[in-house]
DNA sequence: AAGTGGTCTAGACCACGTG
DNA sequence: ACGTGGTCTAGACCACTTT
């Protein structure tokens, strides 16, 4: 006799079992958890347990109080390359939105000059982006922009890729990245921006971006939720 | 007047504080959660979702039944480099202890077909192995090794670098990699292997490992604590 | 044997999103 | 305005770890 497993994990396999029954996809909104509860006849409570597992498993996602939701497929992602978000996100047959939050001229602080190379106090671009697929907020991205060689990207539109942009109008293209990533839970502010409470699952990516002399071209900086995202790379070695 | 944040999260950087005032570090282990929850004159329930707040963000963790514990630092891990994960943690300054779990030769599968390139039912080794940092568990690995040119690897001691036994005894060693990661829930065997709950977060790696002719070499699968690793990888672009 | 974390109940109020 | 998710209380029992 195995002892029987406990009551939400039972009640997470009965959500997997209906969601699947009653064929809800992508983005489609679980009903409210009182209902949930009374169908299943448990407590908030222990519901709220199961579905937990299932948003740390990835099946399922919640908006800031506006309910749950079925999670749609990872976005593959291969920070090495640099077509831009918006080319992805087609490629994978899904439509790519991107809002800059804000952007402006800083000088950089200590912890830039130390990742960049930069003196302190250099000028520096600096913008916030939200990026959506499908109308889902999926990250939130910070670019901080080596001026030197582009002094006119401010004032361009900056919603679609920054590398195009570069490319394009100024001939900057990276030669070597470094990139760093770990799960990191999301809070405050960027929280905040993608909807979700403080404290939920994400995943931090960083990448140091530098042209074919070695000068600093960008450091960025990209929060997304956890379930987002699949990180692909090809390595020699 | 903001609002007041809720008491959780009062309660989070209260723990924070205290932590820091009693100056615990690395593995130490936190009071019960009964005495927390009387000490800070709350509910065990409220007390366990500041602790989970802070478990999210990576700053605590639990085992299995044994209680709440401060979080080392985060282990850097270059998967595009082979000098073997013992060298790794020893270059930080920690020491590194690895179990194999089970070794087997078995008959490939379809989906480790298709990974590989290798035809179903191609023999092939299996190694499960559990690797810690300062004796806590932080992963568990599963290598799948092409057996052509590396016969004899079975009886051979698997607690150190495969890569090493791979190189200095049959002179195999990869040339190109092809790596996926991302957040996942641990979940069955491998949560109870690492002593955490089921659902708890994680992450997920996997390596492709080819030689200097294309020839399959490995594939291998790690699912580490969400809290264990910070991923670091230098491409050229 | 005692103590601890893991689970669960049956309520309640509030603030926010939606209609 | 209403319904919802987010938060919180004050208990309880069980299974497992530790003493």
């Amino acid at each position: 006799m195995g002892k029987s497993a406990p009551m939400y994990l039972q009640l997470r396999q009965q959500l997997v079992d209906w969601i699947r029954e009653k064929n809800l996809t992508s983005q489609d909104k679980l009903p409210a958890e009182r209902i949930l509860a009374s169908k299943f006849t448990t407590t908030r409570v222990t519901l709220r347990q199961a579905l937990a597992q299932l948003e740390a498993e990835g099946v399922i996602f919640r908006s800031n109080r506006r309910g749950w939701f079925v999670t749609p497929d990872r976005l593959s992602y291969d920070p090495s390359k640099d077509i831009g978000f918006n080319v992805y996100v087609q490629q994978q047959g899904s439509i790519p939105r991107t809002e800059t939050i804000s952007k402006e001229l800083i000088l950089a602080p200590r912890w830039l000059a130390d990742k960049s190379g930069l003196e302190v106090n250099t000028p520096i671009f600096h913008f916030v982006r939200r990026r959506y697929v499908d109308e889902r907020a999926l990250l939130i991205e910070h670019n901080y922009i080596n001026p030197e060689g582009c002094a006119g990207l401010m004032a361009l539109n900056t919603d679609d890729s920054l590398w195009q942009l570069l490319r394009d109008q100024y001939s900057l293209q990276p030669a070597s990245r470094n990139i760093e990533m770990y799960p990191q839970a999301l809070v405050d502010d960027t929280a905040d921006l993608l909807g979700v409470n403080t404290g939920s699952a994400g995943l931090y990516l960083q990448r140091i971006s530098y042209d074919d002399v070695g000068r600093f071209l960008e450091f960025d900086h990209e929060y997304w939720l956890h379930d987002a995202l699949k990180l692909v790379v090809n390595v020699k070695g």
